[in-house]
DNA sequence: TGAGCAAGCGGAACCGCGTTCCGTTAACCA
DNA sequence: TGGTTAACGGAACGCGGTTCCGCTTGCTCA
């Protein structure tokens, strides 16, 4: 279950030891560049601040996707996982749903373009796509359904469209004083409850 | 009250014949590149469907903000003015704000790549920001205050934040079938409800 | 009316950025 | 240790925005 170089995978003759030195060189120096200048970070920065060449980046990461899905892999299967969790542990499916939107809203507004990104239709941001939403769409719908399921929201809303307006409401935040987009979101979130009580 | 050129403004000691020619045909080809490539259309292209060279766009819209102001000036104007016409009709000053909040979408939603510039950053939409907020904020906020007013949403709403938020919503609406504009920001205004009823 | 002037024009040139490509380097294995 | 080749670096290319300057042409005034 660990070790997928040595064990299982030997299709993949293994890499060799710069490869992997770089590779992870790299994924810093991403990670160094994302927080300084956004995910938009130039190629050339990135591959300066980890002391390659710009070929390396698009060898390891054919598109600039690729390379912040991998430096941000980890906080989004935080994410993922933080949903059932939290329907486990939270007063009613609502509340869970709450907590975890916050999460994914916090998660959003500190990454520097990345709700941009993630809107983006450019053919490069496909891979990011597709990764947020393999992850994150069966955890909201699980919560969605949860909630609706005990009478606290609408049942007609689906869980792509809603994530993806909370991405949307997440663009520029932290670049505006004026804009609090935890604040729409919160409003978005009211939208959803039944209207009763 | 309609010459502008002729009676008041004697400091400008009006303009060459072909200057105002040329003007009139980059709006015109601006506005149809952007309805076939979005409002971030090719410079290269708007100044060759209006025959002239990139200098002259230069010379007559020194930012890009500048020409999506002059192209969309009048489609602005009219969503503010229907603010308070649709007071005046409504039966109720939220069903004139909500009437309102889908003119400006259906106007968002339907030019390409207008919702994400204006969230956008960059120094070069400053004027195109700031000319949205100067025309449509006030309508906004006379809304909002009208329907607090009267009881029917909560009275913490900021007509800036709100707009901003909408527009939000409507970027990359129309490249998305899974996605509905209209949807969430019809979420978003009900959120905006007080809870009885 | 036609000569002089400057407003206005066109597009070459420049810059920054993403992406590709290939000659060179150095890990790995036998 | 020497051969193989994965991997590297960075020059080169394409594209789009922006600037700049020599030329054109509408307008004015004698």
């Amino acid at each position: 279950m660990a070790d997928i170089d040595s064990g299982s995978a030997q299709a993949a003759p293994r890499k060799r030891a710069d490869a992997l030195r770089n590779q992870q060189r790299l994924l810093d120096a991403a990670a160094a560049a994302f927080v300084a200048a956004g995910v938009d970070a130039p190629v050339r920065d990135i591959a300066a601040r980890a002391g390659v060449g710009v070929g390396t980046i698009y060898r390891h990461f054919p598109t600039r996707a690729d390379l912040i899905v991998a430096v941000y892999r980890h906080q989004v299967e935080a994410c993922a996982a933080a949903g059932p969790a939290l329907l486990a542990t939270s007063g009613t499916p609502h509340a869970a749903l709450a907590g975890w939107i916050g999460l994914f809203v916090d998660f959003l507004v500190t990454k520097h373009g990345l709700a941009e990104a993630l809107q983006s239709d450019a053919a490069a941001f496909e891979t990011l796509h597709a990764y947020f939403l393999d992850r994150l769409v069966p955890v909201c719908a699980q919560l969605l359904d949860a909630a609706a399921t005990a009478g606290e929201i609408r049942s007609d809303i689906d869980a792509y469209a809603l994530l993806r307006g909370i991405g949307n409401l997440c663009v520029g935040a932290g670049n505006d004083p004026r804009y609090d987009a935890r604040r729409m979101v919160g409003l978005l979130v009211a939208g959803l409850r039944l209207d009763h009580d």
